[in-house]
DNA sequence: CCTACCGATCGGTAGG
DNA sequence: CCTACCGATCGGTAGG
C-alpha cells in the first residue's frame, strides 16, 4: 500500500508526536479506531511499534486529543460566525457556512468524531457529547428566533436543526477538497440550502424563477 | 450491562441464525464491526462463542448479509416511491420520504452501513458501492429534470443530491422511533425540506408567510 | 529508536 | 450446545 515519504527513507528520528497524530488521524478515518492497530500506525511512519510509545502514552490518547480538539474548534468557529450579525437569516447562513467549511477542509476529523465516539473513554465522551448538545442548542435557537420573527417558516426547529447540522458534517463523506469546487463554494451553496430549508427568503438567490 | 431475555433464562436451544444476526446488528451499530467480538455476540445471546458457529460461518458473513440486504431494500423502496408519479417535485418528495422512513425505522442498519463499509471484504464492498452510486445518480436525475423544467432552482444538482441523501441517512443518528414524533411525521417534514432545498414551491406549505 | 517479551484476547476449529 | 485449544495479533512494557 501507499506509505508516507518518511516511511520510505532510511533517515531516522524524523518522527514527531505531531506526525504520529497525523498518521493516526488518517488511519482512524479510513478504518476506524478499532480497525487501526498501533502496528499499522508505526508501519506507516516507518518505525517499529514500541517506538511509538516514545511520542504517545496510549492509543486512547490519540483519539481523545483528536476528537476534543476538533469539537472545540467547531464550536469556537460557530460562535465566531454567529457573533458577526444580529439577523437570524444571516446567522443561520454563516453558522452553516462555518460548519461546512470546517468539515470540507478537515474531513478526517469529522469522520472520526462521528464514527469513533463510542470508542472514547469516559469522562471524555461525556464532555464531547456536552459540546455537541451545546452546538445543536445554539444552532436551534437561531431557527427558533427566526421563526418567532416571521423570517423563517418551520414546523419543528428541532428537526430542522438536526437536518442542517447532519447535512453539514456529512460533506466529509463525499466532498473532495482537491476537486473542481472549492470548500468556500460548497459552503456558500450549503448556506443557501440552510436558508431555503427553514423557509427563509434568500437575498443571494442566483436565478430568478419568473421563467 | 443489559442483556436480552434469552441471555438471562436457563432455557437452551433458543438461539437461531436470525437471533444471531439481530444481536450482531445491535452491537455493530453500537461499537462498530471491529469493536464487536464474537464473544460479545455470544454473551449477549447467553451462549458460548464456539456455539455461534453452528448458526453462522464467519463474522464477516454477518456484516455482508446485513449491509447488502439493507442497501437493496433502500434502493427498491426508492424505485417504488419514484414510480408512483411523473412529477419531479412529487418524485423528489416521495423519494425523500421513503429514505427517511427507512432510516428512521431501521437506524441500526443505516449506522452500520455507513460506518463499517471499510470492514466489508471485496467484492461485496464494491457491490454496495455500486448500489449507492446508482441510488445517488437516480436521485440526482430527478433534481436535474426538475431544474430543466423550471420547477426547481438549483446551482449544483450534485451538491443538492448529496446534501439530501446524507440528510436522510443521518436521521439514524438522532431520531428516536419510540419518541413523541412518528417516523411518518419525520418523513413528511423531511420531504418538505427536500422540496424547499431545491427551490421548489411546495403544495403542502403549512403556514402562509403573508403575515 | 530497537529487540524481546508480557498477559490478554482475537476469529475460528476439533471433537464431542 | 459445550470444553479445550489453535496460531495470530492486540496494546503496552522492559531494558537497553
Amino acid at each position: 500500500m501507499s506509505r508516507s515519504a518518511s516511511a520510505e527513507q532510511g533517515s531516522r528520528a524524523t518522527v514527531t508526536p505531531k506526525a504520529v497524530r497525523e498518521t493516526a488521524l488518517t488511519l482512524f478515518a479510513r478504518v476506524g479506531y478499532h480497525g487501526t492497530t498501533m502496528n499499522d500506525i508505526a508501519r506507516e511512519l516507518g518505525i517499529k511499534k514500541p517506538s511509538l510509545y516514545v511520542h504517545v502514552r496510549a492509543k486512547q490518547d490519540l483519539l481523545r486529543d483528536l476528537i476534543l480538539e476538533t469539537e472545540e474548534r467547531l464550536l469556537a468557529e460557530f460562535h465566531e460566525a454567529v457573533a458577526s450579525t444580529d439577523d437570524a437569516r444571516e446567522q443561520l447562513r454563516r453558522a452553516m457556512e462555518a460548519a461546512v467549511r470546517r468539515h470540507a477542509l478537515h474531513p478526517r476529523q469529522a469522520l472520526v468524531g462521528n464514527r469513533d465516539m463510542s470508542a472514547l473513554d469516559e469522562p471524555h465522551r461525556e464532555r464531547v457529547h456536552e459540546l455537541r448538545v451545546e452546538h445543536e442548542r445554539s444552532f436551534r435557537s437561531i431557527i427558533e428566533r427566526g421563526t418567532e420573527q416571521g423570517v423563517f417558516d418551520v414546523e419543528s426547529p428541532r428537526f430542522a436543526s438536526f437536518a442542517l447540522l447532519e447535512m453539514a458534517v456529512s460533506v466529509a463523506r463525499w466532498f473532495d477538497p482537491a476537486g473542481p469546487a472549492s470548500a468556500d463554494e460548497l459552503a456558500r451553496q450549503y448556506g443557501e440550502f440552510a436558508v431555503r430549508l427553514v423557509g427563509g427568503v434568500s437575498r443571494r438567490r442566483t436565478a430568478k424563477r419568473s421563467g
